[in-house]
DNA sequence: GTCTATATGACGATAGAC
DNA sequence: GTCTATCGTCATATAGAC
């Protein structure tokens, strides 16, 4: 987390990991304080409510995705790529970020879809900017987007839905569109 | 719904509806039985508990995807633009269906894991046997939950993420690559 | 079949000792 | 700062009248 520090951080990263593997109704007050190793009151020193621990992890959101947006367009392999493989990435602190916002938004909260629609727009924009193609550049977000969906229902499955080949079939698909147009 | 009928139905698609639209959290017995126009204990009588509820749910899923993926492969305009168009049919029975058996998924829920990725492999199969091409049928797979996954933040965005325009250069995308291999 | 009333348990949040 | 103890609220589920 690059916007807390010390405990308040373990607090959050216990709050995002929680929500992401069991869901919001498994995130309790008591389960967070447990895994950062404080009690539920000694977690409700660092954030008063459960409102402010969630408000907390959408600026952690706005400031972890505005530094990835960088990143992508400076990155040496290509936004389209950089983008497809961060999206596989299951295990970065930022994509467990974003699958925890986005289950909040599944809720209703309207703060949480526009931190979230804040991030997609710079993504996009990155996309665009390298591809300069709307529609290829939407494409490319849909199709990392559903291979994160995919990433749940991958986990633990016998015949895995998609393998490294897959992976550079589909992103030699993809740049190659870029280039045809 | 097509495996429960009358009153057991509208208890079922009310549980369904307030799941996708409130989460977990906000499809309560009593919401869900508010909706379908009986009290709490009315609706127990038709599921004797919310896990009875979620059970049917599942069936309910296997059903229609079954019929669904039928369908598919008798489209007459292709399987691949079956795909996308239905994924971005949200007012859809199966769609809503499965974004609330996806959304119990989330809470770790094993038996929601495995009847989502009974639906999932008979489409991919259907898109495999259509394309004849592994790593494509995937994109389209990708791509259609990328869609689905996104309307839940174009809804009430003022510049859309996704228009009719777009829509159609990406299924023209997809499929002049099934041609092009 | 559908209702009202209630038992039981879990969660969020506060009070107050250390 | 971190703890234990406790209160209020809400959800599931059951009991029993109609």
């Amino acid at each position: 987390m690059i916007t807390v520090d010390g405990q308040a951080a373990r607090v959050l990263t216990a709050y995002t990991d929680l929500v992401v593997e069991r869901g919001l109704h498994g995130a309790t007050l008591e389960a967070v304080a447990r895994r950062a190793g404080l009690s539920k009151s000694g977690a409700l020193h660092h954030f008063a409510s459960v409102g402010a621990l969630r408000s907390a992890l959408f600026v952690e959101l706005a400031a972890q995705s505005a530094r990835d947006a960088e990143a992508m367009r400076a990155a040496p392999e290509g936004a389209v790529r950089y983008y497809v493989a961060s999206s596989l990435d299951r295990d970065s602190e930022l994509e467990r970020v974003i699958e925890a916002v986005y289950r909040i938004a599944q809720t209703g909260d309207e703060t949480a879809l526009a931190a979230l629609r804040e991030s997609r727009v710079a993504w996009l924009d990155a996309l665009v900017a390298e591809t300069g193609d709307s529609a290829l550049a939407r494409l490319v977000l849909f199709a990392g987007d559903g291979m994160n969906h995919n990433a749940l229902m991958s986990l633990a499955d016998g015949e895995d839905v998609l393998d490294r080949e897959h992976v550079e079939a589909l992103i030699a698909a993809l740049e190659g569109l870029g280039t045809k147009r």
